[in-house]
DNA sequence: TCTTCATTGGACTTCATGGTCCATTCCTAC
DNA sequence: GTAGGAATGGACCATGAAGTCCAATGAAGA
């Protein structure tokens, strides 16, 4: 991609827009956020817009989307890149849902997104497709690692659990949206990662 | 509230609209649902959709999803009012799956409502909420059942293990857009099963 | 048959929103 | 300091979608 001339200050202007955008998206979804409310919150003016998104909103969007990917995976780090035991599990686990409770809104910034884009942008669909997978795998690797350690039964699918955990998550950020609490995500968590830790001879309580 | 005279015949159209806005929110969400492909599917003009939801496509939206809440609940019928055995949450859960399979789509009207409407429309979040908190009441009551019968830890809270299950449905069948596969949704549910049956000697393989 | 009201058809209005365009200002390199 | 391109401001346009209105039709009872 050939890329178009850009100082430093244009840089942090467009960073500014995907920022804000996320922020309203995250609030009110895809259709509630508009070219103007953003312009709005960045005290920016429409001709700003196209001219960092030359695609416009779609375009817009799916930079937030690549955007927010990578943000979730950095708030789990260095955890995400070690889970070779129980313990970093555990801070793992801490960690993520210390981060969700931090955005104050019970909604994930990518499970949400693949939610609405679903049926609506085929190549915004693909691009959180792939940011689900790497979390995926990063976190079978974790299982790997485990097995490895004999912790965990070896036979098990690493993939199918790194998915569990994942639909943990994300069914649990759904329940907890009513609830107002971070209760029905922290027990679909645990109940995932149960598989984790057999060995383990006592349970919090 | 004050029902307007309706004969059969507009019954049956109202209800037509219903179901037609039904499946195309299901397909595209609410946003990509106009008024004019509902009218277009269902053969109607723009007068009879608010002659019958005089409220607008905010009434209607909302009519579809109490209306796809009882769908959803009748589908699980009537293993949903046994539940009084493992082998009733087979059959529970194979119906369910089948459910969703034969929806063609990886959604749940319910809760890919939820995550679309949380902040849009405060009346149908609470419709919603509703929904969720009857379905997860249902099941809580199966799990009681379980554990009068013995079979299931006493000490275990019914309404936290409903929860997780009920994460599980919904952060699974996230997973199983992308893959278009039931899989996810399958493991996930099975995995938030396994406190109901710790005492089977064998687990299906 | 005639009256009445639910039902239906569809043109029209209003408005929000994505997107375009051009002028102006701000940096920076020469 | 000045020329050129990036960055910005904001008016303007096009479109699609929600919602309004009134006239026409159909059916069922008096």
């Amino acid at each position: 991609m050939e890329q178009a001339k850009i100082t430093e200050r244009g840089r942090l202007t467009r960073q500014r827009i995907i920022e804000a955008t996320g922020e309203q998206i995250l609030a009110s979804g895809i259709g509630g956020t508009t070219l103007d409310t953003v312009r709005a919150a960045t005290l920016t003016s429409k001709s700003q817009l196209f001219h960092y998104f030359p695609g416009g909103k779609n375009e817009l969007v799916s930079e937030v989307a690549a955007w927010e990917g990578r943000q979730l995976l950095d708030a789990q780090e260095p955890e995400i890149h070690d889970l070779g035991s129980w313990e970093s599990w555990e801070r793992w686990r801490a960690g993520l849902v210390h981060y969700y409770i931090a955005r104050g809104r019970w909604a994930c910034p990518i499970g949400s997104l693949a939610t609405q884009a679903a049926m609506t942008d085929p190549e915004l669909e693909s691009t959180i497709a792939a940011s689900m997978r790497a979390w995926r795998d990063m976190l079978a690797d974790g299982v790997r690692k485990l097995q490895q350690a004999n912790t965990v039964d070896a036979t098990a699918d690493p993939q199918r659990i790194a998915t569990v955990i994942l639909a943990a998550i994300q069914g649990g950020l759904i329940l907890s949206q009513p609830e107002r609490s971070a209760w029905p995500l922290e027990a679909a968590l645990d109940n995932a990662l149960a598989p984790l830790h057999l060995v383990s001879t006592s349970r919090t309580p």
